[in-house]
RNA sequence: GGCGCCGUACCCAAGUGGUAAGGGAGAGGCCUGCAAAGCCUUCAUGCAUCAGUUCGAAUCUGAUCGGCGCCUCCA
């Protein structure tokens, strides 16, 4: 299987060939946990999610590491900068470490309910001091590093290649335009490597170093533990766009200055943002969404994976309730119909596949292959589903296997049970004894009573359906 | 001021030279006591606008209008 990544390095598509032959070494910039995670933070992690799975499908083993930053991202370079966790931890009263720990805990959760698989290594930069440290001290004796007024910085003079990859040209770059100028630095790309006390009267993490008690700069943390767990140089690095031209930059510049190894990394790759009608969803401004907060509203984490899967990860994808709804109306179609496909048997593999079916297949690679195109590749998922010409089994063994890098959980799908019961048993226990009652009412022809029940339920959020079967409930609508 | 991206039906969105994927919504039908679900059918002579290149353009070029991102922390 041909895989094709567009690399932010270049700005072009490439093949994509691992250093080791079946071995992907990536590298994706994980979460400052200092609030929750919104949506479209959990986007980025989707689309990382569907590049590992799509590299496992094409039978590469995948390495991931994903840091955890707990501390040292600040709010701003310049003396006026918060630190965002000791920020977070006043508001709440709480210890930077206990934010850390509880925000962490989220994230994780949230990114289980979006079938996001675990990271091969999570590592956590508080936890990662020390290979910080070692590293500003390569890059000092190599003299890419100076001091002043407590801080040790990164002297991007002495790294010609500075913003290459962001197409940065520092000369036509407006320093100060948006933000004042941190008068300490040489030059105004310059940034911190470490922090002292000096510049923080109360500081809850800090540690010894060589440059006296403070903490690291933010983008430190990538450059130090990207190598320890994956080595000088590695395959993929992604993360948001919004990286590129500041914390990517700036990782490739001390990276590539204390290893004096190039290129660092072989691709770049860079998700899109998610908007809504008038603005980027922003952590730091406050105002966003949350999984937990559409599942309130009565959507599923899956809705918005699926919502997801439905643009490309390179375009800005336009986020409203109404396109939401509209991918909770596909996706539960979808689920209704891959139900009632019986699961293929154990002995049912590949060769069992007809010519057709493998055509399905097969363009379905290809669209993962061209830089992951999901769109496409889930329109041969529809494309499959509908195709009368295709048997149930064979056809339910096919979309099992494309929902491997899709990530839906289709193929645990069955046509058993009741779908989504509530979790109250005296709530069950009700609504089943009503339904009782309709039945009997249906069987008698009182109509009249039969719908009045249906409609009772339904103005409590629970739809009734009947089936040849029997009678089924989804307790599944809006909650307000 | 500089750099970059985008504008496709009611909504989300694919498509970067060969005659508009897919999903949702809507409409009609089958089925159903009625619904729901399911199934079938239907749904852009046109891709912001105007010029141009070409046998041929949503796709290339230029201009115009509109939107967004970045040059601050940010997925």
């Amino acid at each position: 299987m041909k895989i094709a990544l567009y690399n932010s390095h270049g700005r072009v598509l490439e093949p994509f060939k691992p250093l080791t032959d079946k071995e992907v070494k990536l590298y994706a910039c994980g979460p400052t946990v200092y609030n929750y995670a919104h949506l479209g933070n959990l986007r980025t992690y989707i689309f990382e999610d569907l590049l590992v799975r799509t590299l496992t499908y094409a039978g590469y083993k995948v390495r991931h590491v994903m840091n955890i930053t707990d501390v040292g991202h600040l709010t701003g370079d310049g003396d006026e900068g918060e630190d965002k966790m000791l920020k977070s931890a006043q508001e709440k009263g709480m210890t930077p470490w206990d934010i850390a720990k509880f925000y962490a805990d989220a994230f994780f959760a949230d990114t289980a309910r979006l079938n996001i698989q675990t990271p091969t290594v999570i590592c956590k930069a508080t936890e990662h001091i020390q290979d910080m440290i070692d590293l500003i001290k390569i890059l000092e004796e190599k003299g890419f590093t100076y001091q002043a007024e407590g801080n040790v910085y990164f002297d991007v003079s002495k790294f010609p290649k500075y913003g290459e990859m962001a197409l940065l040209d520092r000369t036509e770059l407006k320093a100060g335009a948006r933000i004042e100028v941190d008068t300490a630095k040489r030059n105004p790309q310059d940034f911190v490597l470490w922090f002292t006390n000096s510049k923080f009267g109360r500081q809850a993490m800090v540690w010894e170093s060589p440059w006296g008690v403070g903490y690291p700069g933010w983008h430190v943390e990538c450059s130090a533990m990207s190598r320890k767990y994956l080595g000088d140089q590695f395959d993929i690095h992604c993360g948001g766009v919004d990286h590129i031209p500041v914390h990517h930059t700036n990782e490739i510049a001390q990276t590539e200055a204390a290893t004096g190894k190039e290129p660092w990394v072989q691709y770049w790759l860079h998700a899109e943002f998610l908007l809504t009608k008038t603005f980027k969803m922003s952590k730091s401004e406050g105002n966003f969404l949350t999984l937990s907060k559409i599942e309130e509203m009565g959507f599923e984490a899956l809705d918005y994976r699926f919502f997801c899967l439905g643009a490309h990860y390179r375009t800005q994808l336009t986020f409203t309730e109404q396109a939401l709804e509209g991918a909770r109306a596909g996706r539960r179609a979808l689920f209704e119909k891959v139900k009632s496909l019986p699961s293929p048997s154990p002995g049912f593999g590949p060769n069992q596949v007809s010519a057709t079916g493998r055509d399905y297949l097969d363009r379905f690679e290809q669209y993962l292959g061209e830089d992951l195109n999901m769109p496409r590749a889930l329109a041969e998922l529809w494309g499959t589903l509908k195709d009368v010409t295709l048997g149930p089994e064979e056809k339910r063994w096919i979309i099992n296997t494309m929902d491997r890098v899709f990530g839906l959980g289709l193929e645990a799908l069955t046509p058993d049970g009741v779908p989504v019961p509530t979790q109250d048993p005296a709530l069950a226990a009700e609504v089943e004894a009503l339904i009782d009652e309709r039945n009997t009412a249906r069987k008698n022809k009182n109509f009249a009573r039969a719908d009045e029940i249906r409609n009772q339920l339904k103005g409590r959020g629970i739809t009734i359906i009947d089936t040849p079967t029997g009678t089924s409930w989804e307790n599944h609508e809006r909650k307000m």
